[in-house]
DNA sequence: ATAAGGTACATTGTTACACATTGTTCCTTA
DNA sequence: TAAGGAACAATGTGTAACAATGTACCTTAT
């Protein structure tokens, strides 16, 4: 109980910190769908307590990042086409929800200030596209950027909260998933997507993503 | 190591177990919003370790049934209007989807084993609240029952999972707050919603809801 | 009287270790 | 080949102690 020297405040918790660490590497690919994530190895590995680890994965499985299971420990979760389809309904439960908001108060012309992080998302996912279209990853970070700021568009915290919380959900899926869809047709359907938004409300969004859906699914063929 | 009998299947593991008692404490307000839970505290009341509470409070944490600040502890979750609103617009967004999609699939007229379920949900709810009017619990988790089959007649299991995951929220919500709104005009709303939905789709859905979120809010005034 | 600083206390976060419980795998026996 | 049992792996739980952080209260300075 010596007298603390505050001089910054207190970065996040060691298990806060690992479960970054972890969900970084899962949605890297790195930890692959299905791997089994080991308390005592992964406590070994990082120099942590058992308790600790468990801690963290239980913040991932509340992500759904990893499935849990008692007594047989946590696996990174794998998808199958029945969770992509339960996955693109509730984002788009979400995101039309979002556009119907924005659309009932700002009509078919929103205003500067909302679409601007929007038009700045879109900029990022193009020019993301353009540069690292081999960046699997990347590309799809930077499409959940355009996502997410759609959705911000509502000024709803409650809805935009819910959808962030399935960007990592959505991330790991395209990561394992590698869909047969470039780059350059992420940013072009979405540059679409993003003219037709305004005008269409929700039309626009699940015809967006009913799309998305086909382009995703492991049944895809192309 | 010894053999084992194994007559019964496992049951739920302690920590789950707690978790299930502490809700309910949590949802038939016994544990008013706001009350902070005490990691030690618990643990000698219930005769578990604190491994195991934290096991617990971990899981209602990740319902939202609680809220948890590092260092600070946690305290069962309280709402404000704004709190009201936000968690309106999430059910709206799930089930105006969930009624869209089941609109998509039947028509205006849904088979009699997608609407029993409702119509039974529903008939439970007048029972109780016939039988239970000054219970507000039950009369709040009868009416959970209801929106529930509604969203489950869209045969979409996220949809299902991710609106069944607000019912506590929810059941909170209406236990803390207390809303002006008696058993038998809840039962009321519900069977003229019932009416409204399939000929209305999701139009009913906003419309019904938006009636809740009146009625409901703290501000209300009746 | 008020603000700042320091201390005591409460609670959570982490470590370590051990044992209980459950699930899985493999080997033996019928 | 199928069933049963043992061994092993991993999680779930308990105990104890210490570290870290937040809060409350008291003392000192202005």
């Amino acid at each position: 109980m010596s007298p603390r020297r505050r001089e910054a405040p207190p970065g996040p918790t060691e298990a806060a910190r690992l479960a970054d660490d972890l969900r970084d590497r899962i949605l890297s690919g790195e930890l692959a769908a299905g791997t089994p994530l080991r308390e005592q190895a992964i406590a070994s590995d990082e120099g942590l307590s058992r308790h600790t680890v468990r801690t963290a994965l239980a913040l991932l499985s509340a992500e759904r990042l990893v499935i849990q299971e008692p007594y047989r420990g946590i696996r990174v979760t794998s998808f199958t086409a029945e969770d992509v389809r339960g996955l693109q309904e509730l984002r788009c439960a979400l995101e039309a929800e979002a556009v119907r908001l924005a659309c009932a108060r700002y009509g078919q012309s929103w205003p500067d200030e909302v679409t601007a992080p929007v038009r700045a998302a879109m900029a990022e996912l193009e020019s993301t596209a353009r540069e690292h279209a081999r960046n699997w990853p990347v590309v799809a970070a930077a499409h959940a950027g355009v996502h997410r700021a759609i959705v911000a568009a509502a000024n709803s915290p409650r809805l935009q909260e819910a959808y962030a919380r399935l960007d990592s959900e959505m991330l790991l899926l395209l990561v394992n998933l590698r869909p047969n869809y470039s780059a350059e047709e992420v940013a072009n359907d979405h540059r679409d997507y993003l003219r037709q938004i305004q005008a269409d409300g929700e039309g626009a969004v699940r015809r967006h993503l009913d799309h998305g859906t086909q382009q995703i699914s492991p049944r895809s063929s192309r």
